[in-house]
DNA sequence: CTGAAAGCGCTTACAG
DNA sequence: CTGAAAGCGCTTACAG
């Protein structure tokens, strides 16, 4: 059907040899002959095949990119993160593949491991904030050319590039606090998520500084969703000594704070003041737009990507752990208490 | 390094071939012999090289999904999708790779069939709704296994599975319509995505129909973005003789007319109906929530998955188009016109 | 600059 | 049920 190297070096009575070095551009090859084999190539039509190219080469030319958490393809987050690995991968010949790696115990590090072991992929990126936290504990023992985006393992020997979130949400409780807040509550993320611990304990590292009491400083927990958000803000805004300002660990939930508020009929930020964590894209334009600490996915998705292939590159295992600025975005969603 | 088959082979005293049975569980192998080899498996730890299993065998092992507009990955619909082509997946030995085709022309079709003639993949589904009109068009010439989801496909021999976009819309107009409302406008995408044209279409017919003055049914183009549709918002609502409904092409447009109201201090549905198109997950917990068009994105991928494996199964190109039900979601933002 | 040989690690097809 | 041979379509390593 299709036509092979051996076909176009007949073709043209060359070498098999010579056809693989015109189409890889690996190996010196006379200008002549070069010319001879991409004429036999438009002729037959020849394209390579690269699952024969890989298996000679020891590799499968897929980075894998493992999703923790089912919701994580559907939000905006993982597009800004694609947008960066893309650009990572765009002058090179190295395809993405998607795995779910669902993983919640020890033992399912050996799952991820068999996708390097199999040859499914050369190496992999792990999206870290929707992860365990005691699955992102194994990848030390993994060996395979493995970086996390999106949350810093402490772990020995494994590559990281993250955000500093615990001064995210410090600059958020500052900027608050400084506008004459006194009561804020937050809404966290589920506590096995590995950027939720490091959120929440932000905050309550702040309020402990401040010497703001329990009481008028609550957490709350949701699941990143904007209904848990809306649900946080129902349940804390209808109670007694209300917050007059509430941090969500993420956007959405803050959007669904907001929507909480417009269900309650309080205004934002007259009755109460919103503050989320991300900057989607659609932060700024919403009614009111939201003030919110800007993490640079993209930047960070694009950087982990460099890393694993520079390491594949190399042959020397990723590693280094590197932290990104992140930024307070005030937009119309907090204003002081009145 | 890794343990081959030969490895395995040699360490228990068969042949490669036996060990080759006993791994892929094609052919058959006594019980003793098979213990006897899944010993030395679990001894020498052996994992499969899938890179030479799938050249042996002619194929990649990978499905595509082609990816035609860069701000689709971050969509809550692109979530849904990728639920149900993982839920077709996931007793299968297939996997996932993503590919950015943007594509443009009639000759992008070249190397989006150059993806299945390299053999990176053995199968390609294209998200349709934000394809190109006219590079759909390419796929009949394209030989090569291929399901378009989410848009039918007229040229002969391509194989969509899709949702009646038209009836949807026109569901929509029925009931803004049965409500009362004469002063209807519609914020469409831009027409060279494909399912845009479908859906200004019903629109438009609709209004022939029920002889609605063009005056009064204004139709605006945004970008399917949040952003787009709050702009479309302040234009059509500032307007003198504003709607009193606006049906957006999709759920965030809608979201984006919403902010739009909120802006200029409207009361939906009090003084403007909204209607979307999608049923985002969220578009329920919304304040108000939306009354939109209900498709099955996930079931639309999941049976457009099915039908890609069947024909690479037998080895007969994917065939036939199949529409799936939409259905009208009534909720809060749409009521009478006062 | 060019080529013949060996090899990547499996599976298909044929025998027995 | 089991095995020896040939082959999948390239690249690496070595010669010349």
């Amino acid at each position: 059907m299709s036509s092979t190297m051996e076909d176009v070096a007949r073709e043209c009575g060359v070498s098999l040899m010579t056809v693989s070095r015109v189409i890889s551009g690996r190996g010196s090859v006379s200008a002549a002959t070069r010319d001879k084999v991409m004429r036999s190539v438009k002729r037959l039509d020849f394209q390579i095949n690269t699952v024969a190219s890989n298996l000679a080469r020891s590799r499968s030319g897929f980075i894998g990119i493992g999703i923790p958490f089912k919701g994580l393809i559907g939000s905006a987050y993982f597009g800004e993160l694609m947008d960066g690995v893309q650009a990572a991968l765009a002058s090179t010949e190295w395809e993405i593949a998607l795995f779910d790696i669902r993983a919640r115990t020890f033992e399912d590090g050996g799952r991820l491991q068999a996708l390097y072991r199999t040859r499914k992929v050369d190496g992999l990126l792990v999206v870290a904030p929707n992860a365990h936290e005691e699955f992102l504990a194994t990848f030390s023992t993994l060996r395979m050319p493995l970086v996390v985006i999106g949350k810093q393992v402490d772990t020995k020997g494994v590559c990281s590039v993250f955000c500093d979130d615990h001064r995210g949400i410090t600059m958020l409780c500052e900027h608050l606090h400084g506008l004459g807040h006194r009561r804020i509550a937050f809404v966290g993320g589920p506590l096995f998520f590995s950027v939720a611990q490091t959120r929440e304990r932000a905050f309550t590292d702040f309020c402990q500084r401040k010497r703001l009491p329990k009481s008028g400083t609550p957490v709350w927990r949701g699941d990143y969703s904007l209904k848990s958000g809306k649900e946080a803000g129902l349940a804390l805004l209808q109670a007694a000594d209300a917050p007059t300002a509430i941090i969500a660990a993420n956007d959405m939930m803050a959007y669904g704070l907001i929507e909480a508020a417009r269900k309650l009929g309080l205004d934002i930020p007259g009755d109460v003041s919103i503050g989320g964590f991300d900057d989607l894209p659609t932060a700024a334009d919403r009614v009111p737009s939201l003030t919110t600490v800007h993490q640079p996915v993209r930047e960070m998705a694009e950087r982990g990507t460099t890393l694993l292939l520079e390491a594949l590159d190399s042959g020397v295992a990723p590693k280094g752990t590197e932290t990104m600025d992140v930024s307070l975005v005030v937009r119309e969603s907090t204003a002081r208490p009145r």
